[in-house]
DNA sequence: CTCCGTTTTGCAAATCATTTGCATTTATAT
DNA sequence: ATATAAATGCAAATGATTTGCAAAACGGAG
């Protein structure tokens, strides 16, 4: 994903570019898997001066502005993921806690007619699979 | 869903059935959506004495068991419900935040080679639809 | 039914993630 | 370079959830 694409998004629509929001943006986007705030501010930190609310509210805004997406994928702390990334899902051990990306798709298979009926208009799909990564599942068998 | 044998089940395995706890238990059984500890602690004391730190101790311990299970439908706050009601998924509407229970399921047709591959052995599925209610569609529209 | 050991509860205080108010600093257009 | 709106840092607030501990309730044995 390129930068710069975000970073003229955001001047465009009158958000000013600053050091901690472009380290920020870019630490998502080099990220493999979903990021916390907590470890998206560890890894600013090390780049430049910055402050816990200062990601909490960049990350609210990226979110409004559709540049990344929340997953609620473990209780009680919020994941952050770049968009545009193609579309994928995420299998996540019960374990340790890692978090793979996975092209299994159960999307396409659906049937929309259904929720139509109910009057529901979606706009977003989560899938998320959980269960015990290869290192967890022989831990488990002893 | 019986609460008998769910009853039974805790006996056996040396848990006592207090007040609060079969309380507790009926008002999961019998909610149609999924619940927050709020929720669920609302209800029970209208019916009882209780704390707080009861509801979540029960709650936690429920989950354990696997007669409840805990969904991150939403940031913030975990919502519980009943297992054993037959598999399910949800559509939760961005504008009032209800939850539908839906009858789409798109896990039959995982391809589960994928996950093999990965050495990951999947025990739970989790599917969400997010998008607007009926409702707030009309809502939006105005 | 009463007694006992164990589990569970209520209460208050602690945690942890996230949010907010406000004074100060910074980015950008002119 | 200057003006002005937007963004930051810091400290304090919030809200959900967890924990320690003493008192109360449960369930089995007698
Ligand atoms: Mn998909
Ligand atoms: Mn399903
Ligand atoms: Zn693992
Ligand atoms: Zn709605």
């Amino acid at each position: 994903m390129d930068v710069y694409i975000i970073e003229k998004q955001l001047r465009n629509k009158g958000y000013k570019l600053t050091e901690q929001r472009s380290i920020l943006i870019d630490i998502l986007n080099k990220s493999e898997t979903p990021c916390t705030a907590q470890e998206v501010y560890e890894a600013a930190r090390q780049k430049c001066n910055i402050n816990f609310s200062t990601v909490y509210r960049n990350l609210e805004l990226l979110s409004k502005l559709k540049i990344i997406t929340s997953l609620n994928i473990k209780q009680g702390v919020t994941h952050f993921e770049i968009m545009g990334a193609g579309h994928h899902h995420h299998a996540i051990c019960k374990g340790c806690g890692e978090v793979q990306v996975i092209e299994i798709c159960p999307c396409h298979s659906l049937d929309s007619r259904m929720l139509e009926q109910l009057g529901f208009t979606p706009t977003e799909l989560k899938f998320e699979i959980y269960g015990y990564c290869s290192k967890c599942n022989i831990e488990q068998n002893r």
